[in-house]
DNA sequence: CATGAACTCAATATAATACTTGATTAGTGA
DNA sequence: TCACTAATCAAGTATTATATTGAGTTCATG
């Protein structure tokens, strides 16, 4: 019989299994990313700007401590959020940016660009005075949005410019609040004339906290 | 003027730095504590069967993120969670705990005890066929407790027992599912023939999820 | 100001992690 | 079967984390 000392050891060291899966800013990384939709090995590496090999190995560790699951699809395997880690995900954000208020003071620095918050966005989509705009790619669209959003994938936007209207705000959003292709958003369209702000959080948040979605 | 990359490698690295925090078996075990009730570096040392400088040492890390605060009373020096930390805590157990049924299989393997919902003794307790007993010790009890809860802390339980009515069940509690205080209490009152079961959650679950406190 | 208690710090040995390189496996299609 | 692509594995090195020991602070009290 194990004594009630060692019992608690082995509670503890079940549960940091998913803790130290947790404690890696590349594994971070590939979580906000896995936030949006499942992802390959190669895709992954490509966004966080990683080897192959070294992103897989992380994606290993996710995968022992039963954070993320992987599908095959022929020679690619797709890698997936399970259910539940957004939560943590977010709250885990949360949490981070409260004790650190460098971190919104340098994306503030970095790009200088107005953002509006959750409400402001309600009331502005309920009256009618805006439009909201999401600029992640397609697929990402398409596994999950927000309801009555456009989509124009920020690479197209250039080119797309003239399907915004130009009598209403638009407002720009993407993954998340450190995703930067709202950003790039707002300067393409504020250099057309019209008027643009990016969206304070992103589609994870607003997912995880229950906002519903189309 | 710094790049994306170089951003979102700080922005990352930042948020790491509270989940590093958590990625440790012994910091987990001394976030449990704390989520009861401020303690001093000794008081933590001797719960977790750990040297005090080596306690002191993952007291610092835990501060070092932000994630635990200190306050001084005369040599003494009262470790305490920081506001929001309790949320991340419970929601990280609860995925642990999805995610390695095993716990909660070694839980029962363990004591074999009969526990009770939430809700089934939110019920019990409105009817009056059940009464909650709280087995922390004073300090704890005194410092955040559930409505209605009677306090016998576990040491003093063996020789007070005649406080506790001997017409209903007994619903005994502690810190939190891992603490076994809950298990001793159970196995003492049904010896001295009355009905008693644990509750499953503990007094940290209830008050994270916005359960009323006294 | 000397003492003891509560805590922190510094130095060390050991263990675990991260990233690289190069080899290997699994599946696809000519 | 062969070549090609996607992903994993294995080995090596550099870095970081942990627990122990013993010394050093800080503060209340006689």
């Amino acid at each position: 019989m194990t004594s009630a000392r060692e019992f608690k050891n082995e509670v503890y060291s079940t549960f940091a299994e998913v803790t130290k899966a947790l404690a890696n800013p590349l594994r971070l990384e590939i979580l906000d990313l896995l936030l949006q939709s499942p992802r390959s090995v190669d895709a992954i590496a490509s966004a966080i700007g990683q080897s192959t090999a070294n992103t897989s190995q992380h994606l290993q560790v996710l995968k022992r401590s039963r954070v993320v699951e992987t599908r095959r699809f022929g020679t690619t395997i797709e890698y997936a959020l399970v259910a539940g880690v957004s939560e943590v995900f977010v709250a885990l954000r949360r949490l981070a940016e409260a004790r650190h208020p460098l971190l919104d003071q340098a994306k503030r620095d970095y790009f200088g660009e107005a953002s509006i918050s959750r409400p402001a966005l309600r009331a502005a989509l309920a009256s009618k005075t805006a439009v909201l705009l999401d600029v992640r790619p397609r697929l990402e669209f398409e596994h999950a949005h927000l309801p009555g959003a456009l989509s124009i994938p920020i690479r197209e936007l250039a080119s797309r410019l003239d399907e915004l209207p130009d009598d209403r705000l638009i407002v720009a959003t993407c993954r998340g609040p450190y995703c930067t292709y709202a950003d790039e958003a707002v300067h393409l369209i504020r250099a057309s004339g019209r008027e643009a702000v990016r969206f304070e959080d992103g589609v994870g948040e607003w997912v995880a906290d229950g906002g519903a979605i189309a």
